[in-house]
DNA sequence: CGTCGCTTTGATCATGATCAAGGGATGTGG
DNA sequence: CCACATCCCTTGATCATGATCAAAGCGACG
């Protein structure tokens, strides 16, 4: 259960990390959201970060652990709509209204920057810049709820399982928590299936087939893909949708192409 | 097949009745929209707006008309991601892609407000606050993902149609264009099966179940929802996420509140 | 040492898919 | 104006994917 890189210690070193290919955040940057989330929680695998229906007050991003938002419907069937690694923030979308839509669990011990809501929303005054790179990744997380309606809506079980594991490898690689074919994955085979709604039972047998087909290897809390192409055949995975297009372009375009005129900023 | 509201004519008018209660445009806000947007297309019934794999080149705003949002596998499988309605950006968050990840098509005849990229990026730096009303709204979507990721996932297939019928019936009245129970519905069956994952047949049953209870009536393209309390019920349907906390406090916050020093906006 | 969390496996069931066929409306080209 | 095609809805019969129920084993942990 080793890690394959230590734990960066703040919050800035962490979502310099995420955004780094994507999201150059520059020295600036990093000292502002090092002021940002000075204050770290923790939060204890299995306890709760955030109920829902509770009032948010701040966002948190995630420097070390995985959390998982879900949904309890009345007859206890249990939908997890996002795993939140390293790098990404919890509590948004929620943090857009005024009671939060999901609850949001540690599954591994966990360590968060909190971030008031205050601080979040006055970054827009403060430091436009920043707040753009931020929102433009809030804004890139609809790429993957997207297609995950796809898994979810039109995959069998067997593309399901394979998809998911995939799209943990590759988001996980990019936080430096996964080399090319492996990471830890602290998720019970009950949490795979209320991510991807199916069975616990059932996901038991998918993946004992996948195992069973040499194409992957759960052994304590580490999954070793051993094809990486022919899983990637099989669940119909492209990365594209992980892979956005650098803020750069969006936030400091070529100054000749500009076409509306400025205006006053803090009027 | 009246419409319940004559259709906006041009781009700012029908941001602004989207973003009515939540992000208050001001006149100049839609000023600039209307410049942004007064490049207007037409697409006819059954026509692709963008086919997945192309070049992103512009973002759209929605006057008139609905597309929907979807991938065909491999095998033929098609996922309707998300429906397009009147006020909504077609194009987003593909736009931060380099190819497009969906291919979005007409439903009904639609009337588009086309946002070049380059004038969308240069909003952050010619009118950040615009800006920021507009990413608010982007980052706001993800909860209708979030949500029917819930619904497809761990809802029956009656609950489903119900809860589908319910969201649509509350976004149409958003933009004016549904009164307190019934709306304009231009989708086939299968469409509505596309989005959410079952099959033209059973959603055929589903409906008639659904009419027969006397729950709903299908005349035309026309959907009447006689007791929005019951299918509410059925269906589990809580419309929260469909109404975001006002933009305000996010762009203006109590100036007293704002931690950070100003930097300069365009150094 | 006993409980709890998690995995594993079997047996049975049912929701919803698939296949097939027909009918009504609308539209289109000859 | 008719013939034909296409789109969409409807319904029946059958099938299968994956759910549910049940029980047992296995660590880890207190």
């Amino acid at each position: 259960m080793k890690r394959l890189a230590t734990g960066p210690a703040n919050a800035s070193e962490q979502l310099a990390r995420k955004f780094a290919e994507y999201v150059p955040l520059t020295p600036e940057d990093r000292r502002i959201v090092s002021d940002l989330g000075s204050e770290t929680r923790h939060v204890r695998r299995r306890h709760d970060l955030i109920v829902e229906g509770a009032r948010h007050r701040a966002v948190f991003l995630v420097i070390d652990g995985i959390l998982m938002r879900y949904r309890i419907l009345r007859d206890g069937r249990r939908q997890v709509v996002s795993l939140i690694i390293p790098g990404d923030f919890a509590g948004v979308p929620g943090c857009f209204f005024t009671r939060a839509l999901y609850s949001i669990k540690a599954v591994a011990d966990a360590t968060v920057a909190q971030i008031s809501l205050t601080d979040l929303y006055g970054l827009f005054a403060t430091h436009p810049k920043l707040a753009a790179k931020v929102f433009w990744s809030f804004s890139c997380d609809s790429a993957v709820y997207a297609e995950n309606l796809v898994v979810i809506g039109r995959r069998a079980a067997l593309e399901r399982v394979a998809h998911f594991l995939l799209e943990l490898l590759t988001r996980m690689q990019v936080v430096g928590l996964a080399d090319h074919r492996s990471y830890c994955l602290p998720l019970s085979q009950e949490m795979i299936g209320d991510a991807l709604g199916l069975s616990l039972a059932y996901v038991n047998r998918v993946i004992r087939e996948l195992a069973d087909d040499g194409l992957v290897t759960f052994e304590d809390q580490r999954v070793v893909i051993h094809d990486v192409e022919a899983l990637s055949a099989l669940a119909d995975f492209e990365r594209g949708y992980l892979k956005p297009v650098p803020i750069t372009e969006l936030v400091d375009p070529p100054a000749a192409e500009r076409v509306l005129h400025r205006e006053p900023l803090l009027a």
